[in-house]
DNA sequence: CCTATGATGATCT
DNA sequence: GATCATCATAGGT
C-alpha cells in the first residue's frame, strides 16, 4: 500500500459543487477501481470539466438524451462514453443535480495494481504510459459502459471509488485549452494538471478529420 | 523527436 | 451521412 496517503474516501459533498471548483481539487486523489483480479489504485494527474448545458464541447449542450442522461443524474456517479468505434471514457458527474456537469479523467499515475493494468495496455512502452490519455485511463481500469452511471463515492462493494489521497501544492496546478475540443467550446481554458508529472497526456490541438472522397 | 493516417461503431441530424 | 472529449503504428527528421 501507499504510505502518508490520506485514504479517507471523498464524499457527496465533494462532487456537490460547481464543475470549475470540483476539476482542478481533484487532481492528486486517488481513483480506486475494484476488479474482478483485484484492485487498481491511480493517482489522477489530468482532468478536463466539461460545464453542461451552457458548454459547447459538452455531451449535454444540446440537453438530455439516452447517452448523456447519467450527467443530469446526481454527483459523484460515474458517465462511461463510448467513442471513436473503440474506446471508453470516464467522467465524474458533478453538482448541482440537474446542471449536467462533469469532469473527464485524462490521466494518472498507476500506483497499485500496476500488473494487472498492464495485462490490458500491452503496448504501454512503460508504466508511466499505462494511463496517459482517457482511452488509454479508462482500458488500463478495466472500464466501460457496463459501469456507466455507476455510483462513485465509496461504499461496500463500490467497482469505482475516490479517496482523498495527497492533492499537490497549488502553484503546481496548471491549466489550458481542452484536448480534442473545437468550435466555441476551445475557447475555455478548463483542463487541469500538475505541472511536470511525466503521466500527463501531450496536448493536441483540435483537427478535423478530412473527409473520404 | 515529429506528423500523418487508419481503425471502428454509436450517436445525432 | 458526418462527427466524434482517441490511440497505435509507420515512417520521416
Amino acid at each position: 500500500m501507499i504510505e502518508g496517503l490520506d485514504r479517507t474516501p471523498l464524499t457527496r459533498d465533494f462532487f456537490d459543487r460547481p464543475v470549475l471548483e470540483v476539476a482542478p481539487d481533484l487532481l492528486g486523489r486517488t481513483l480506486v477501481r475494484i476488479t474482478g483480479d483485484g484492485p487498481i489504485e491511480l493517482r489522477l494527474t489530468e482532468v478536463e470539466a466539461y460545464a453542461g448545458e451552457i458548454d459547447p464541447g459538452s455531451h449535454a449542450f444540446r440537453g438530455r438524451t439516452a447517452r448523456n442522461s447519467v450527467m443530469f443524474g446526481p454527483p459523484g456517479h460515474a458517465y462511461v462514453y463510448f467513442t471513436y468505434g473503440m474506446w471508453h471514457c470516464l467522467n465524474l458527474v458533478c453538482g448541482p443535480e440537474g446542471m449536467a456537469s462533469g469532469v473527464l479523467l485524462r490521466a494518472g499515475e498507476v500506483q497499485v495494481g500496476a500488473e494487472l493494468s498492464r495485462k490490458r495496455r500491452i503496448s504501454a512502452r512503460s508504466d508511466r504510459e499505462l494511463a496517459k490519455g482517457p482511452a488509454r485511463l479508462a482500458t488500463a481500469l478495466d472500464i466501460d459502459r457496463g459501469l456507466n452511471g455507476t455510483d462513485a463515492i465509496a461504499h461496500p462493494g463500490a467497482p469505482l471509488s475516490v479517496l482523498h489521497g495527497t492533492p499537490p501544492p497549488l502553484d503546481q496546478v496548471r491549466n489550458g485549452p481542452r484536448t480534442g475540443v473545437g468550435g466555441d467550446g476551445a475557447a475555455h481554458p478548463w483542463r487541469f494538471w500538475i505541472d511536470g508529472d511525466p503521466t500527463v497526456s501531450l496536448y493536441r490541438p483540435h483537427a478535423p478529420r478530412r473527409r473520404a472522397t
